[in-house]
DNA sequence: CCCTTTTAGTGAAAGGTTTAACTAACATAT
DNA sequence: ATATGTTAGTTAAACCTTTCACTAAAAGGG
């Protein structure tokens, strides 16, 4: 149904349908009264194409994800979704399939540079007022995406100091989590990272040596291991750490995945966890509340900065000059389950 | 940069570049390749809101999910994504935040009636060619969304013969776990349900009494509980199944949460898992492969379920007549770990 | 009762695209 | 030389909405 139809049936013309529906002052209320009941009848339905291209606005915030299926990214849509809701706006989701692409390796992401910007083009003709960037990964992404349009990176960053981002504190939160390890009495804490190149992976080895710096504790390079945030490699890099002659009462792993095979390769070793060593993973998965003994680790606020991003979209298209700073860093909290005890071997 | 500015610079008339831009023969090649270059060179992207407008025809899918954050929407998502990707088609999201909304009280899925077909209204108002409605629990929704656009239901269940769905064969799927448990000598068979009212947990059921029958072992109803699908739930109906005088050698959780309570139910009472007892879930999300020992589960070929949704909606709309059945049913697959042994005490 | 203001409505353009119908120029066939 | 066909375009309408500019009638003021 469209306003011509009701105007014939009203007897009317397009305008005053058109006026009657956006209720302006300009149409009696009795005519308003009989256009409304006609729209009402018919389930009149306003075409959102010929509104936004007559009136340029869409209230319609693009979603553009690196991989759908990665955990996190629905919490953080989820999070859009909220502001949207709240804020009416709608939303268009578009995924670059990046990660089935290329795998984990993520060196490439140049060469999707094109594919990518495909998907901005798509967005781009449902002229959404601005774009939602979802990594999924640990790489710099500068310089990749090409729009004019308003865009917030969350959960990926660029090293450009003009991009808006949302994002958590990883310095902080592995200080905080290696802080907890030391109040609980451990002075040597294995830690296994994330890839070289990962820029996560080296703020959380920051925040790990600044705590270790405040409490005094030399940094002994022989207790940091390097994984690829698999399982797999969370164990081996566990076995070797823990087959060292002073072995370490607790380790960090970096992500949950690696955690979990440092549980492994405690089991594989006789080692009991956590009387005998104490153990916290990274990004609180669903699996942590499900290992024996439950692995504490850190929640990131994934729902927040899907919030948060939509907030900051919104104010870059409403009023710029309110955003006092490009970048939102967000807290994590840590999540104390059962796989640290205090150290009693001091 | 839209076509009439093309068309200035070109020094042509807007159907011209229209035209060429849509490689008919009604244009010369030199200036077909001026336009083209032009074109190129500002990166012109024609609008779709005006295209679908004239033409009528959108490519664009509309999906409609009950949670977003559910853990096989977003495989379902994805496996729309890949049809979409194939032929062309895009894509719209939109949740219902069903979930959110109403808990686990899906009781009143037709309260929020209103609701979900606020956001049908929403993809109609994108005029999207179909809607594909991704679930997320036992409920029937039968008569609660309302459209004349196509649709296709998957992952939940309507009671008319008339709606297009994709689902997945519970039947066929209990019935195999319950015949390969039986297979491995296993005779008491304990069984933990979902809700009493839940479809996908009775036709798991009826398959679970398939298979007994078929190997003339009688349905005995001490071994059945009723959980509710949580961890809580199958931990306690374990207890209640493994103090029984006769107690199981095998139970067959009818998800994946309710089979990590069996286990820890069975760590409990100090009953060796597989050696004692044989213990199988569904759904085979994430945990399965951490808990110890490994979780043997069943696969539901979520990501198939989109593509073939996505399938499905695309012949509605181009050729109905080649529909042979409005219901696909998927089978699923057993994902064999290490919680499962030869019952040994026949 | 005339002039001004308000009310209630209409007409038409604009936004970007597609496409049927038309035209002018030229080439080919008879 | 005339008729026919082809080529390479153009014009204008249509899709649906919003909104400026306009008008006719009614109401209000003196």
């Amino acid at each position: 149904m469209t306003l011509k139809e009701i105007a014939k049936i009203a007897g009317v013309s397009i305008a005053t349908v058109s006026y009657a529906l956006n209720d302006s002052d300009k149409v009696s209320d009795s005519v308003k009264k009989k256009i409304l009941k006609i729209a009402e009848e018919g389930n009149y339905q306003p075409d959102k194409r010929a509104q936004s291209l007559r009136t340029g606005r869409t209230k319609l915030i693009g979603i553009l994800t690196e991989d759908i299926s990665f955990v996190f990214t629905s919490s953080i849509i989820q999070g859009v979704y909220k502001f949207a809701e709240e804020n009416n706006y709608h939303v268009v989701l578009s995924d670059t399939r990046l990660k089935q692409r290329i795998g984990s390796h993520y060196e490439n992401t140049k060469v999707y540079k094109d594919d990518i910007n495909k998907q901005i083009d798509f967005l781009e003709g449902y002229h959404v007022d601005g774009i939602i960037y979802i990594g999924c990964h640990d790489r710099d992404i500068s310089g990749i995406v090409k729009t004019n349009k308003p865009i917030v990176y969350t959960y990926c960053f660029t090293d450009s100091k003009d991009d808006y981002m949302v994002l958590y504190d990883n310095v902080k939160s592995a200080y905080n989590v290696t802080q907890y390890l030391i109040e609980n009495g451990h002075k040597r804490i294995g830690l296994i990272r994330g890839p070289e190149m990962s820029n996560p992976s080296n703020e959380r080895f920051l925040g790990y040596q600044m705590a270790l710096m405040e409490n005094r504790i030399p940094l002994d390079l022989t207790y940091v291991m390097t994984g690829d945030w698999s399982y797999k490699t969370g164990y081996e890099e566990a076995m070797k750490l823990l087959s060292l002659k002073e072995r370490p009462t607790a380790v960090f792993a970096l992500n949950d995945y690696m955690a979990m095979g440092v549980m492994e390769a405690a089991t594989k070793l006789s080692i009991k966890v956590p009387e005998e060593l104490s153990i916290v993973g990274f990004d609180d998965i669903e699996i942590c509340g499900f290992s024996k003994p439950k692995l504490s680790s850190v929640t990131v606020p994934v729902e927040d900065m899907g919030y948060l991003s939509a907030t900051m979209l919104h104010k870059i298209c409403t009023c710029p000059e309110e955003i006092s700073d490009k970048k939102v860093i967000l807290p994590c909290e840590m999540v104390l389950r059962d796989s640290v005890t205090k150290n009693k071997g001091l």
